[in-house]
DNA sequence: TCGCTTCGATACGAAAATCCTATCGCCCTT
DNA sequence: AAGGGCGATAGGATTTTCGTATCGAAGCGA
């Protein structure tokens, strides 16, 4: 992946704004024909024309609208490293935190905090809802002393102590066919669905559980759409546009539209964790550890 | 913004990938000595050293790890966009992009998805989960083409089109003893209680909302804590730490540990609105006021 | 109708950035 | 002690990006 791309993608984002091959070269501080040329190289890479030439100036053509949105999202995050390098050289600090996946905010969160209420009733603690793939680089970045996240094993430096295991059940739209049999549901009978699944990214380990959960049973999961967060998931599945497997934690939320059913085996999942960073052992971390190890005694030894 | 230094992030990222500038070179087709030089220049630039080298390759330092998750977003971006480029090629329809804020993502969300979904069934839609301050500054950067949010007025060049009214509820732990009295609650009944609040910066307007909601109660809210996200405050409770004032699109979720009862009154609160940038009205927008008038008749009209 | 203006595009050489190969220094392993 | 593997240094070559000059097309006003 050729980052020179996102220069090129800068000065199209230029001309779009100013409608002006001119007035944006004077913005990037360049003249204006080897504007135009980087702007050829960009369409002649990516294979649409992104700009329609008039004799007034230029605007975006239908596709270049179409990718406008995600340019943009493109130019801040560029922004967002540059900040984040200046807080880099700067050796900022971040405040004590913890991060925690959304499908344990009522099954494995409250015991922790009261576990650590209990310890030190004085303490702030800031909780922040996040994938967890988010919380793992937080964790990693420094942001959060700690995380409730579905991990399976180590991923050095994060250390991992699972706190129990996990069981993938069937979201389904209320009013559902198959929702006409009681007891629990075989994971093939989904194999004709479409099916709202969060992105890999988000979480590999728990992304790959169900896929490979769904091949055992005889079918690929085919993925009609996929959905930033895991509320955002089941509000698809409540919208009626597709079933979803979820971690058991999520089915405790019993948001309206969406019926839950127990899939037969039944399906392991990987389960919810304490995730901390072992190259920055703060004391938060260590009174997280000892919290979860009252709370949850049957969470597994810190390895 | 200097993309300039983007081009050598990007070779960065290979590095760390990899652990290993020989195959970081390799896989980004240069040679090792060159790949050498541009992250000494990218290191030098910055002010901070970004990758230690071992006798067995690199790793990446603290700072460098820090760096490392916004560049693999920006680099997965990249990748979206040149498959975005593809399948405007072929024809296709650019995806429409919204936010929707977790309280509406189970009551006025569902409904405007299925109208879209009528109206336009082959196109693809991306529903990212937010709070109502990111889905404002992710509509004036052009991020998402509209948005569900807690808005009641224009905020040009927001336009805001109410969907419905709303109420404050009380959430409290199960078990409470001001839930021993049946009915609705006073709200001076919670005058000696600790509040979970969302900050203000959320949403200024559903906050102030709040604040003067006590006030006329005869009391000032104590803020206890602060938490990041809906979902958070609501585990907050189920832990036995506060109460909150929630709008009752909260309350059907019914999360376990969590009692919901209105209010006497009812206290009235800023409800969920469709919103869009009205410099930028796509056309993804145009379908989402088209959906929402279908969806939701008694919504206001758009000024 | 004609001349002027404004827009982006082309052409060519200059400047800057990035790359190549050859080789080095360091450190670990055999 | 010798060899191998790692990243670093050095010097020149190549590529990329730029500026300036100029062009072609099209619209506007006299």
């Amino acid at each position: 992946m050729d980052f020179r791309i996102l220069r090129r993608m800068g000065h199209f984002l230029a001309v779009a704004e100013e409608g002006h091959f001119g007035r944006a070269a004077a913005r990037l501080g360049v003249s204006q024909p080897p504007l135009t040329a980087q702007i050829q190289a960009l369409e002649a890479e990516l294979g649409v024309r992104l700009l329609e030439r008039t004799r007034k100036g230029a605007r975006p053509t239908r596709e270049g609208q179409a990718l406008l949105p995600i340019l943009r999202r493109l130019a801040e995050e560029a922004k967002q490293v540059e900040s984040l390098a200046r807080e880099l050289r700067a050796g900022r600090h971040a405040p004590m935190a913890m991060a925690c996946v959304t499908s344990a905010l009522f099954d494995y969160l409250p015991p922790l905090v009261r576990g650590l209420r209990a310890a030190a009733p004085d303490s702030a603690l800031a909780v922040r809802e996040m994938d967890t793939a988010d919380a793992v680089e937080a964790l990693r970045r420094g942001e959060v002393d700690f995380a409730l996240a579905r991990l399976d094993r180590d991923r050095p430096p994060l250390r991992v102590m699972p706190l129990g295991s996990d069981a993938l059940v069937a979201a389904m739209p209320e009013g559902h066919a198959l929702l006409d049999e009681a007891g629990p549901l075989p994971l093939a009978a989904l194999a004709g669905e479409a099916l709202v699944l969060l992105p890999r990214s988000i979480s590999p380990a728990y992304f790959d559980r169900q896929v490979s959960a769904c091949r055992e049973a005889g079918f690929e999961p085919v993925a009609m759409r996929e959905v930033g967060s895991a509320m955002a998931q089941l509000a698809f599945v409540a919208a009626g546009l597709g079933v979803a497997l979820v971690s058991s934690g999520m089915a405790v939320l019993r948001p309206p539209g969406v019926a839950f059913r127990a899939l037969a085996g039944p399906v392991g999942s990987v389960g919810v964790a304490l995730v901390w960073n072992g190259e920055r052992e703060t004391e938060a971390a260590r009174a997280a550890i000892a919290a979860a190890r009252g709370a949850f005694p049957a969470a597994g030894d810190a390895a």
